[in-house]
DNA sequence: CGAGGCATTGACAACCGTCAATTAAGGTGG
DNA sequence: CCACCTTAATTGACGGTTGTCAATGCCTCG
């Protein structure tokens, strides 16, 4: 399709024709970990499985700092299935600031789909792989699921909570307090795809992408982790993340518990859903305690 | 409804009953401003326009200062109909950092539709308008109107990338250039509504509120808006904003030209909406030149 | 006319970026 | 298995930007 065109990556499983069985299961696979994702706060039908699998459309491995869509041209919206790439805005002075970072099972640019063109870059911090899903398919899709589309819209108040959150960290906390910040962040997310272990997580985190995310230099990153090693919180190098001591980071982050939005929708907004038949119902979405 | 009964603030057209023509009368004009933001970018029928009027569920004044929700309970679901409101979170040291500004016809926390608490308050700059919709409707409304509901979508993305433009300018910018980005970013917003003249602007913006959404101290802000005055480029004092040479003031800024996203979701991705029936036709999202 | 919010100005210190030199680790090719 | 190269991280010195504190002035509203 028209918008991957100008990618240089390898393209897996090009030429696939619709109804091919290994492609309905390499689509199936792909769509896993969005599936997972969606799991942790509502049920799924097979229908429903189904209907987010019929969005694939294609894949692709990706070498480290390769893009995915580059600054101005045409939005791509992908699934990361393995790895972690980051969307990113470059400034005229060459400077990065990374804007968050999707793990797999995360979604990139969702809203970005009625797009023509984005403004940041989407890049991978080193090899991973990605599902291209179809836009046409997306928007039809937005309109024939409800629930689907209810889950969709959750996922973006994640994300939004995320860059809220980043905003508060940029704005108001020093630096020692960003990096813990951000550290507890990806702990949990990679916690909670059963990516970390004993506090020890392994994937392609560098202290120069820590600083890129916290608009910090690599050089005070630096200074600031050597100072958590050192009172053992937490060690950062080299792609390997280990934190030491949970509370102590969580305490020096100034974090909001919950920011995440792990525990989903409220029940009484997925029953709204369910039965927006009945407009006269007594059904009410209630504040929390 | 539930989510407001801890509102102080004076609810108008309390007791309206459905079908009751001055209740339409007070939906259509408080739904003006969102039907003329949409209008910007999409042509919409009289039963569209219909629609979002349905969703209207009340309207109240706001004194300055005070909270439309605030962090921790269960978000209202408004539109701002006159005056400035903000969504904005407190730290554990009670500074301040407000997260957007919200300008009459811009929708506050759609995504929160199916939250049961926010993570951030809303509070009135100054004396201000909203409008209140209901929940149920607008999940209702996003099921059986496809365009309204791209349109919507189209909204977020615009909320996401100046949430994104935040971002970089929080974490990549110097405070000249981040107070030069956001009295851009201001006029143009007053301007599309109208609410500019010669480059003047006169709603309740001050220092203090500058610095509050830039990670500033208001010290610091009015070291630079002087500098800007003593230059010729801007001033704010007071509640008056004035850009005095908009090139240099887009200059200092650094600004990633159209990230408001004023020009509209792309025809292609439009048609694709309107047309999602026959999946196998020829039309492609695709790149801007 | 007084009070309170907003803005201004100066002095000082802290935080953090930059520059530069150095070390460590991993990867590649001989 | 070692030499070499690249990337990541470390450490120290220095300076600029920005926050804090405090005092003052100004405008608006009551």
């Amino acid at each position: 399709m028209a918008p991957r065109q100008q990618s240089t990556s390898r393209r897996l499983d090009a030429g696939a024709s619709p109804g091919f069985r290994p492609r309905d299961r390499a689509a199936a696979a792909a769509v896993g970990p969005l599936v997972a994702k969606v799991a942790r706060f509502m049920r799924l039908t097979k229908a429903e499985v189904g209907a987010l699998a019929d969005l694939f459309d294609g894949e692709a491995m990706l070498d480290a700092h390769e893009a995915v869509t580059h600054e101005g041209h045409a939005p791509a919206m992908v699934l990361v299935t393995q790895g972690v790439i980051c969307r990113l805005r470059v400034g005229p002075d060459g400077r990065r600031q990374i804007l968050d970072l999707l793990l797999p099972g995360d979604l990139c640019d969702q809203h970005l789909v009625l797009a023509a063109a984005s403004d940041h870059a989407v890049i991978a911090l080193a090899t991973a792989r990605v599902a291209y899903l179809s836009k046409r398919r997306f928007l039809r899709m937005l309109c024939e699921q409800p629930r689907l589309s209810a889950a969709l819209r959750w996922i973006a108040l994640q994300d939004d909570a995320m860059l809220r959150e980043r905003i508060v960290a940029l704005g108001r906390r020093d630096a020692a307090q960003r990096v813990a910040y951000l550290l507890c962040e990806l702990l949990w997310r990679f916690e909670a795809l059963g990516l970390a272990h004993d506090g020890i997580v392994e994937e392609t985190i560098t202290q120069s992408t820590v600083a890129d995310a916290l608009g910090l230099s690599p050089v005070h990153v630096s200074r600031i982790v050597s100072r958590f090693r050192a009172q053992g919180v937490a060690d950062l190098r080299r792609t390997r993340l280990q934190v030491l001591d949970l509370g102590r980071l969580q305490a020096i982050a100034w974090l909001t518990p919950g920011y995440l939005h792990y525990e989903g929708p409220s029940a009484a907004a997925l029953g709204l859903i369910e039965r927006w038949q009945d407009d006269a119902g007594p059904i009410a979405v209630r504040s929390a305690p």
